[in-house]
DNA sequence: CTCGATCTAAACACCG
DNA sequence: TCGGTGTTTAGATCGA
């Protein structure tokens, strides 16, 4: 839909976009000129800037989950001005940093005019944490229902086209509905990659035998819709009580990110957050529940907390009951850099893969149309988009619904399709083969991953160059073969044609003959050691010197904060979020990239962050990712 | 602060 | 002359 239209307007204006942003580094610097002093830094003015008004009343995924953090927002915002009038009970045990401290005059300046960082400074930890936690829970439930409608949909048009095959020659329909199960396959694979990730991080609490189900065992042509809301339980019934402890936090968590009209009643903030507070004086703020009923038929379990350990990404620390794990969870887990970098890496990964469901169902729906099988809903997104912004600002706050798609704040996230996430500019991000350079496997794994997102392989371009090369049969390849592999591996690189061709583009070539990654990968070539340069009959070829390669690396691997910098960069959305880019450049990548991060079933990961290597014996792992905690830094914009 | 690795951009040379 | 290829330099970031 508007991911799609978007990119391809983009890809539409080579110069407009890739081309002159990638080249002239230092135009979206913002600071333009200097020697690019900010060209590689500058990237996410430029983005954010350049952020388009799609005014036509319909919503990406991305954009979604934009809007839904700007009701995040609106609820922070409603909570500081409840707090700031004296609505909160002082007699909270553990609000050392809430009410009593919020400043009046900044609590009372209109809750519109903070920014992210300031409400960061404003709300106590644990209302931070409440607050991310429900927008996970908010663009959760969002997905869920856009997945439900999909396979309903899917479902009803598989049975309309065998309807009217009987009309068809057999021979286009059989074509035409192996296509369509092939699209149906492929959302499937897609549901499963997010489910996994949301299980990862203990959003989504599978039971073993689901967690191996509907989804896979999901019979290609004849899905059940009623398949996915079981699998999702507690989704389809936004009415369904949660967990008391939820509900009676300050912030109802549950209540808000469980129905979107919950924004409009201003949650009473009572004793704010002053149940289940623990030794630490951090309340315990649930994970509004997502998961599977067995959680609310189970009171004394927690998303978080399975198997007797703990499910948070990269801990799984080992807890013999919910109190202890309640308490390691305060401790390791509160609100720090790491906590809301992980928070945000794990959102990031759920919008990547939003932009690609997105993806994929317009091609399904441009397919039904070709078929002439006009989709009953075209927009997945819409409906419940509408119900949020009809339903999210009753606070008089001036919230038209055009403001969905052009949002109140100047940045514009993700929305803007998946071209802000590749970020063709030059703030491309960094790969760092500090962590991953086991490539090999990693790419197998996720070859389909990269194919279709368009995100930047978390590989420098020595070992992507390397990899290419050791691929092919006699471990050589020339320069184009290695820019085609290049495209045709990843769909970032793909997309960024316009810089990787720019020699075709007159106004945008450069001396260099090549775009700024055809650059890098002829200068990485030509850079290394470990590339030779062999004259063959039909010209030159590159070869590999794998000790040369090995010799050039440190032994140790650490996760590379520059790349998750660039990767959240290069995301960048919303504006709670912005307030938390830096903590998670600075601290959540090594922890995500550890092999701790993944849990036991999910080895392999649909992630791009395995770290095994078919050549792991050559590097050794470090023994587990989270034990090198992520340095604790104040937040760097680059 | 330094150093090494990396990325990006650019200039330049060579060759078909 | 042009485009592809290859080399080299410079500036910047970032982690150790």
């Amino acid at each position: 839909m508007m991911v799609e239209s978007a990119s391809e307007t983009i890809r539409s204006a080579p110069s407009g976009q890739n081309g002159v942003g990638s080249i002239s580094g230092q135009a979206d610097g913002g600071g333009g000129g200097g020697a690019g002093a900010s060209g590689t830094g500058g990237g996410g003015a430029g983005r954010d800037a350049a952020a388009g008004a799609d005014s036509n009343g319909e919503m990406s995924p991305a954009e979604l989950l934009h809007f839904q953090q700007q009701q995040a927002l609106q609820v922070a915002r409603q909570f500081l001005l409840q707090q700031a009038s004296g609505l909160s009970s002082p007699g909270s045990n553990d609000s050392k940093q809430s009410a009593v401290q919020v400043p009046v005059s900044v609590a009372m300046m209109s809750p519109q005019m903070l920014t992210p960082q300031q409400m960061q400074q404003i709300l106590s930890p644990p209302q931070l944490q409440a607050l991310l936690q429900q927008q996970q829970a908010l663009m959760l439930q969002q997905l869920q229902e856009y997945y439900k409608k999909q396979q309903e949909q899917l479902h009803l048009q598989l049975l309309t086209q065998q309807q009217a095959g009987k009309q068809q020659p057999k021979e286009a329909l059989g074509n035409k509905q192996l296509a369509f199960q092939q699209q149906l396959l492929q959302m499937q694979q897609l549901q499963q990659q997010h489910l996994l990730n949301l299980q990862r991080q203990g959003l989504v609490s599978l039971q073993p035998s689901q967690a191996s189900g509907p989804l896979q065992t999901l019979p290609q042509a004849a899905v059940c819709p009623t398949d996915l809301p079981q699998l999702w339980k507690g989704e389809g019934a936004p009415g369904q009580p949660a967990e008391d402890s939820v509900k009676q936090e300050g912030l109802d968590l549950t209540g808000s990110a469980t129905t979107a009209t919950s924004f409009a009643a201003p949650p009473k903030v009572s004793p704010p957050l002053s149940h289940h507070t623990l030794p630490n004086g951090q309340p315990t703020v649930l994970t509004p529940r997502r998961d599977s009923s067995s959680h609310e038929e189970t009171p004394g379990s927690h998303p978080l907390y399975g198997h007797g350990e703990c499910k948070w990404p990269g801990c799984e620390t080992l807890c013999e009951d919910l109190g202890q794990f309640i308490k390691h969870l305060n401790t390791e887990h509160a609100l720090d850099d790491r906590s809301t970098a992980q928070c945000r890496v794990q959102m990031q990964v759920v919008q990547q893969l939003e932009i690609q469901l997105a993806k994929e169902s317009e091609r399904l729906q441009a397919m039904m149309a070709h078929l002439h099988m006009r989709p009953s809903e075209p927009k997945p997104f819409s409906q419940p988009v509408t119900v949020s912004a009809a339903d999210s600002f009753p606070d008089g706050l001036v919230h038209p619904p055009t403001s969905a798609a052009a949002p109140v704040t100047p940045l514009r996230p993700p929305g803007l399709s998946s071209a802000s996430l590749h970020s063709g500019g030059p703030a491309r991000r960094r790969s760092s083969d500090k962590f991953c350079s086991p490539i090999s496997s990693e790419l197998a794994q996720n070859h389909e991953f990269y194919k279709n997102a368009d995100v930047r392989p978390p590989f420098t371009y020595a070992s992507l160059i390397r990899q290419a090369i050791l691929e092919t049969p006699d471990r050589q390849l020339t320069l184009n073969e290695i820019y085609n592999w290049f495209t045709r591996m990843f769909a970032y690189f793909r997309r960024n044609t316009a810089t990787w061709k720019m020699a075709s583009i007159p106004e945008v070539t450069l001396p260099g003959g090549g775009g700024s990654d055809k650059n890098a990968v002829r200068h990485n070539l030509s850079l290394h050691k470990c590339f030779v340069r062999v004259e063959n009959v039909k010209g030159a070829v590159w070869t590999v010197d794998e000790r040369e390669y090995q010799k050039r690396r440190p032994p140790k691997m650490t996760g590379s904060p520059t790349l998750v910098k660039n990767m959240i960069s290069g995301l960048s959305y919303g504006a709670l979020n912005a307030s938390y880019q830096a903590a998670l450049a600075e601290s959540s990548f090594p922890l995500l990239n550890s092999p701790g991060m993944l849990n036991p079933g999910s080895a392999s990961s649909l992630l791009p962050l395995s770290h095994d290597d078919v050549g792991a014996s050559v590097e050794p792992l470090p023994s587990n990712g989270s034990s090198s905690p992520p340095r604790l830094s104040p937040p760097q914009y680059r």
